[in-house]
DNA sequence: GTGAAAGCGCTAACAA
DNA sequence: TTGTTAGCGCTTTCAC
C-alpha cells in the first residue's frame, strides 16, 4: 500500500495545522472538523447540530454550538451543494439594472428569495444577446437551482440551451421571444395597448397615435403587444386603425423630443399620444412646450412604466404602472415551490396593468 | 475489507447509470468522468484539458472537446472551488437596488467583474442593518473572494466580523462608518457641500440653506460630510455659518414638498436651498411652485444625484453628480487584483464630483 | 503525454 | 445518541 500524503498544495494553512503549531492565529476558515476535535466529538455530529432536527443530545449540541462560534465557524455552502447536487443560488438576468423598472424586479425578487433561504446571482446584459448567453452559461457552472431571465429577446439560442431537463428551471420574466414556450410571468401588455387606446378615446381624441421603439427594439415582444391592444380598441372604438397610427422613435427623453417634430410634419391634427415608455413621452412633453402645444389641453399624453419622476407635479404624466413587484415576487415563490416539489415551473402568468391619470391626459371635449 | 457501496442517496442518477441501462436520456449534468469514459481516458486527462496549458497531445485534446460538446458538458464550479480553496465569486450589498444611484454601480461593478472572469452575488438592504449583516454572513458563507460593501452605517458589528483575517477582502463604497479603517472608494462628499455653498454664494445667494436628511439619516457620513462641506465654505465667504442654516426633511419628493413649507416659516428671506438628494429638490420645486416662488429667480435650488429628470426642461435642476461608475470600477479592478496579488485592499481613494448648473440655479442679482 | 490517488468540506447510510 | 465511512466534481502531485 501507497501512503501518498502530498497535499501541500494549499495556499493557507488549516487552523488544525496552525492549532497543533501552538501559534493559534486565524488564518483560514474553520470547517466542522476543527470543531469536531475542539469539542472532542466526531465531524458527523457536528453536522447534525448544523441540520435541523434531531438526535443530539442537549450537552453536546451546547458544546458543539459553542465551539463553533469561538471558532467563527461558517458553513461551506459550496461543499454542501457539491454534495447535495444543488445549491441555494438562483441566478437573474435582466437588461438594465440601473433603470428602476429591472431594479424594481430585482430588488424584490431578492427579499422574496432571501425570506426562503436563497440567494441572488446577478447578470445584466445591457442587452447584448452574447452577454445574456455567458450569463446563462455561467448560471449553470454556478449550479444556481433556477433562472428568472428578462430576456434579450434577440438570442434563440439561449433558449435550446434551457429547454434540456439537465439545465436549472427557468422563468421568463417580463419579456420572452415568441417561440419561447416555457414558464412566463409578465404583464398583460396588450391589454395596456388597449387601455390607452380607450383612455385617449374616452376623453375625447380623435387622432391618437403610438409611438413605439425604434427599429431593432419594435420587434421586442413588449412593443409588438403594445400595438396590437392599441389598434384593437381604436379599431372597436370606431377609429381608423391604419399602420399610419404608429410612429417610432428611441425611448430617451430626447428621442422623444425629436420624435415629436417630425410627427407635427406628419400628423399636423394629432391630439393624442401613447409613448412606449415614459421618458420618451417627457420628451415629447418638453417638445410639445417649445412648439406651443398645450399638453393636456391640445394633446393628451400617456406613457408606461409610471416613473417616480411622473406624478412630480410639474410632468403629472398619465402613465400606466407595470405590477413589476408583483411579477418578481410570484416568479420566485413558483421557482422555489418548482424545486421543492421537484417540478419544472410552467404556464403563462400576467398581471393587469393600471392606468394612473394626470393632468397629461385630462382635458375633455368633442372634436370634429 | 469491507464492501459499503451504499451512495443510493441522489435523487438524480448519473450519466453513467443510464448510458450503462441504455436509456440514454440527459437526467443530470456531465461531469469530467463522463467525458473521460467516453472518449476512453482518465478524468485527470480531461481536466488538464480545461485547465489552460499543456502537455496533451492535439489528438487527445480535440477528442475531449469534442465528447464535452456533445454531452454539453459545464464545469462545476462549485466543485472546483472546493478543491482550490476560493470561488470567482464576488458580493455587493447594497442599500436600495431599484435606486438608480445603486442601480448604476451594480451595473458597472458586475461589467467589470465579468470582463474578468468573476461573478456577482447581490444582496439589497433596505437599509436595515440586520439584513446587511445576514448578507455579510450569507456570502462568506458562498465564500465569496470579496465584498463590495455600501454600508447601512448601522451595524458597527458588521464591521468586526470582517475585519477577520479569514473572511474575504472588503472595499466599502460610496459610504463607510467613521469607524471602518479599511478600504474605500467613494466621492468627495464633503467638496460636494462646499461646491454647493460655493455656488450658492457666486450667483448672488445671502441665506442659503442646507436641507439635510431627517433623523436616523442625518448622521448617514455622507450627509454629516455634505453639512460639513457647506458651512465650511459658507464661512469662508463670510456667511454666517451657524446651525440654524441646517433644515432637515425626508429624501422623498412629498418630504421635500412638506419641508419647502416649513422653511417658509422660519426662513423667510431664504434665497438658495441645497438639498440632500434631486428627488427631494423636486419637491421644494413643486412647493415653490405653488407659493409662486419663481425658483431660479427668487430661489436658487441645487440637488445631488443628477438623476435623469434634472435635466427634463420642465425641471432643469442643477445637480451634482457623483461619479458612481467610476467608484464601482475601480473598486472592482482593486478588489480583483488585490486576490491576484493576495494582499488586502486598502487606503482610501475618492472622486471628484461634478456641479451641473441649469435654470433653477441661473439668477445673478446683488440682494441687500 | 497520461493515469492513479488523495482530499477540499460537507451529508447520509449504516453500524455500534 | 454517536462514530465510521464513502463520495459529490474537481485539481494536483507523483509515478509511469
Amino acid at each position: 500500500m501507497k501512503q501518498a500524503n502530498h497535499q501541500n498544495d494549499r495556499a493557507i494553512p488549516r487552523v488544525s495545522d496552525i492549532e497543533s503549531s501552538q501559534t493559534f492565529m486565524n488564518t483560514t476558515k474553520a470547517t466542522i472538523k476543527d470543531i469536531a476535535r475542539r469539542a472532542g466529538v466526531s465531524h458527523t455530529t457536528v453536522s447534525l447540530v448544523f441540520a435541523r432536527g434531531g438526535r443530539i443530545s442537549e450537552e453536546t449540541r451546547r458544546k458543539v454550538l459553542e465551539t463553533a462560534k469561538q471558532l467563527q465557524y461558517v458553513p461551506n455552502l459550496g461543499a454542501r451543494g457539491l454534495r447535495l447536487g444543488h445549491s441555494k443560488l438562483i441566478g437573474i438576468i435582466v437588461n438594465d439594472i440601473s433603470n428602476p423598472f429591472y431594479g424594481g424586479m430585482v430588488q424584490i425578487a431578492e427579499a422574496a428569495a432571501f425570506e426562503r433561504g436563497y440567494h441572488l446571482l446577478i447578470a445584466d446584459t445591457q442587452w447584448n444577446p452574447e452577454r445574456e448567453l455567458a450569463a446563462i452559461e455561467k448560471m449553470i457552472s454556478f449550479q444556481t437551482r433556477g433562472i428568472l431571465l428578462c430576456s434579450t429577446e434577440q438570442s434563440e439560442f439561449a433558449y435550446e440551451r434551457l429547454k434540456d431537463a439537465r439545465s436549472p428551471a427557468v422563468i421568463a420574466l417580463d419579456t420572452c421571444p415568441s417561440s419561447y414556450s416555457g414558464c412566463f410571468i409578465g404583464n398583460d401588455v396588450q391589454g395596456a395597448g388597449e387601455m390607452a387606446a380607450e383612455h385617449l378615446i374616452q376623453i375625447g381624441c380623435r387622432n391618437p397615435l403610438f409611438l413605439s421603439a425604434t427599429k431593432p427594439l419594435d420587434k421586442f415582444s413588449s412593443f409588438v403587444a403594445l400595438k396590437k391592444g392599441f389598434l384593437k380598441a381604436l379599431a372597436q372604438n370606431g377609429i381608423s386603425n391604419s399602420e399610419d397610427r404608429i410612429m417610432h422613435s428611441g425611448l430617451s427623453v430626447e428621442d422623444g423630443h425629436a420624435a415629436f417634430h417630425r410627427i407635427l410634419l406628419t400628423h399636423p391634427n394629432v391630439d393624442g399620444i401613447f409613448c412606449a415608455n415614459d421618458m420618451c413621452a417627457i420628451g415629447v412633453m418638453a417638445a410639445a412646450d417649445e412648439k406651443g402645444v398645450h399638453v393636456g389641453r391640445d394633446l393628451a399624453l400617456i406613457g408606461i412604466d409610471d416613473i417616480p419622476l411622473s406624478k412630480v407635479p410639474r410632468i403629472s404624466l398619465t402613465s400606466i404602472r407595470q405590477p413589476h413587484e408583483q411579477i418578481a415576487r410570484t416568479a420566485v415563490e413558483i421557482l422555489i415551490d418548482s424545486f421543492e416539489k421537484n417540478i419544472r415551473p410552467e404556464g403563462v402568468q400576467t398581471f393587469r396593468p393600471e392606468l394612473i391619470v394626470r393632468r397629461s391626459s385630462q382635458f375633455s371635449r368633442s372634436k370634429s
